[in-house]
Formats: structure tokens, C-alpha cells, sequence
DNA sequence: GAAATGACCGTAATACCGTTTCGGTCTGTT
DNA sequence: AACAGACCGAAACGGTATTACGGTCATTTC
């Protein structure tokens, strides 16, 4: 296999394990039976290393939350399970776990600005479906990128913060029914 | 003037420019013109004290609040005006600035559990208001717990987080519109 | 004699600093 | 030309001596 993808593959695991503050460039030289300086001729340093393996992920799920949509099915039925896809991707995957905890405990700065720029460019996917679902007539125009925001924050509230102040989970069954009253059903043409 | 009222004022000056943390027992004591122990006959502990002061803040921010809707006005009207007073707030009274500062920052965790209280109390707010109009009739009948919750985390977002990744405010006008065609149409009778 | 005080106590946070670790470079090697 | 790993300065860490803090209680005040 070709050196920068070892590196890359080394580095994943790294700060999959350990994050991005205790994942050291020896320890992803050694992973990927590599000498140190061998990294710096394909990345030039630490952390557009780190913005690789990042980028990579947003990719990997994007495809996940695509594979979800259900040829067919109404814009709310897909984007509901899309953007549910989304969510449990966050507490899936391994270095988006990571990178969520890293982010509360230590603040790293790498970290916050990765985890806002995977935010935006989830709001962008978000935004281009409901582009598209006004493109083909199924919803009434509107700002893309607001509704894209609202609706994302939503979710995150319903989803994953109700529980932090609640003692029971909401059901996905309140969950569609609260936003099919609300936002959805102003989108629907 | 008496003595608990002197040592509350003391000690909510005293919050207010430093946070909890930062604040000691004999500073509160120097600026009440007090001797430490007398504090402990009017407070078991300091979060005692801490949290008669936030209580008494949450108490004017729910006055203040109240005080902003307009007889007659519709509902989604006041209920406006009402949540913009309460985030308006946060970013105006000091102890609150303040507190929301150490949480960020320090991570104080009385802090945090007075904060978290506070959005409890607020939301407990928002949903008593949500009763009352569908009581009156002025709304349809729904869980004013779960609306009130998904209402104010919205305003939150578009008011306060909107801005930190996009680089203009939104205006109050593309607030009222967004959720006039949202949430709020959702709740009319 | 009830109320108020502030010196005092044990714990927990802070400041200090010697040592280690890390990201990145650069020269030698294959 | 591609790679390796010893090397560098800066920044992080850890251990410890010192300080500051919340809370108590014997003494004083009125």
C-alpha cells in the first residue's frame, strides 16, 4: 500500500483512540511503520494531517445519511431519517466520539474548528436537499440555509439534549410528530 | 437596614463582578460590613447563599419578562416579546453575564447546576403561558412541556447562536417570520 | 444571654520550577 | 530522490511548598 495511505490509515486510528491532543506524530509515525519526517512530505504538518482524516469522515458520512433516503418516500420521511442518520453517526462513530469528548473536556482549539466546520458542511448538505425539494415543486420556497439551521437544531435539541434535563428519552414518534406540526408542514407545498 | 438584607446585596454585588468561584466568604463579609459568622446565621453555606441570589434574579427576570406583553396582543405576540425580554436579559443583568462566563470558562459546577436551573425555571415558564392560551381557548391543546422546550432552544439558536456562524445577526423580522410559519401557526386554535 | 465577630483549622487550590515531551527540521543514509 | 530518525526550542507536565478558602467556635459586645 502506498505510503500517505498507511499514514493516513495510522493517523485515523490514532486520533480515533486517543484524539487529537494525545495522539503525538511519533505514535503516527510508529503506527504506520513510517519515519517521522516521511509524514511532513505529504502533510505539512499536524494538523492539516488531522484535516485529512476529518474531511475523510464528513465524507463517509455524507454517503451513510444518503444510503438512508428511501427512493420515493415524502421529503419529511427522507429528511427525517437523513438528518436521524446524521445524529447517530455523531455518537457512532469512533472519532466523532472522540472528538465531541475532546472538545468538552479539553478545548482544544484544532478540535472546536473541526467540529464546526463538520456543522457547517452538515448544514450545507441539509440546505441543498431542501433546495432540491424546492427545485422539483415538493416544497415552498424558503431560505435554505435558515430552515437547514433551524430544523438541524431541532433535531439536536429533540434528539440528543431533551435528555440531559429530562429523565426519559422522546420517542421518534414524538419527535416526527412534534416537527411534522411544525416545521416540516410549513416547507410542504 | 437589616442584616440578611446586607449581606444578599453584598453578596450579589460581589457574584456579579467575580462569579461564584471568585468570591469569598469574607469578601462578601468586608462589603456587608459583617463578620463572617454572622453570614452563617442567615446562610448554612455559600451555594445556600448563591442560591438565594440566583433565585432573586430568576424572580425580576420573570417580572421583567412579564412586564414586556401587551393586553390584547395575539399570542405569538406576546410570547415574542416575552422570550426576547428573558434572552435579552441574559445578555444585560450582570450576575448573569457573569455566570454564564464561569460556566464557559471554568466550568464551576454550582455554576453549572444554577444555570441548568434557571432553564428549567424558564422553561416551566414558557409552558404555564402555553396552558393559559390554550385555556382561554386562544390555542390548540398540546405538550406545552415539549413546545416550550422546542420554542426557546429555537429562539436560542436564531438569537444567540445563528451569529457565531454566520457573520450578521439575524434580524428580529427573519425571527418572527421563520417561526410565525413554524412553531407558532402550529399552536393556533 | 442572644447576636455578632474574627482568629483559627484542615483541606484544596495555586505558584513555582526542574524535567519531559512534542511538533517540526535537517542532515545523513539508502 | 525518498526516507529516516537524532536533534532543537518551546510548551506541557508533575511534584511540592505555599497560600487561600469555607466553615467553626470561643470570645466579645450590647
Amino acid at each position: 500500500m502506498d505510503r500517505r495511505e498507511e499514514i493516513m490509515l495510522a493517523a485515523e486510528k490514532s486520533f480515533s483512540m486517543f484524539g487529537y491532543k494525545a495522539t503525538t506524530m511519533d505514535q503516527v509515525a510508529k503506527i504506520a511503520n513510517v519515519g517521522k519526517g516521511t509524514i511532513y512530505t505529504f502533510f505539512s504538518n499536524k494538523e492539516e494531517l488531522f484535516h485529512s482524516i476529518v474531511w475523510k469522515m464528513v465524507g463517509e458520512m455524507k454517503d451513510v445519511s444518503e444510503q438512508t433516503a428511501i427512493e420515493g418516500a415524502s421529503f419529511q420521511e427522507n429528511a427525517h431519517a437523513r438528518i436521524m442518520q446524521l445524529l447517530k453517526f455523531r455518537e457512532t462513530h469512533q472519532l466523532f466520539i472522540k472528538l465531541i469528548e475532546e472538545e468538552k473536556e479539553l478545548r482544544t482549539p484544532a478540535v472546536g474548528d473541526a467540529l464546526t466546520s463538520i456543522e457547517k458542511e452538515i448544514l450545507k448538505f441539509i440546505a441543498g436537499k431542501i433546495e432540491r425539494g424546492v427545485a422539483k415543486g415538493e416544497l415552498k420556497p424558503c431560505n435554505s440555509e435558515l430552515i437547514a439551521f433551524l430544523l438541524f437544531r431541532s433535531y439536536v435539541a429533540l434528539v440528543n439534549d431533551w435528555s440531559k434535563t429530562h429523565d426519559e428519552q422522546l420517542t421518534e414518534k414524538q419527535i416526527t410528530d412534534v416537527l411534522n406540526g411544525t416545521i416540516f408542514s410549513s416547507l410542504l407545498v
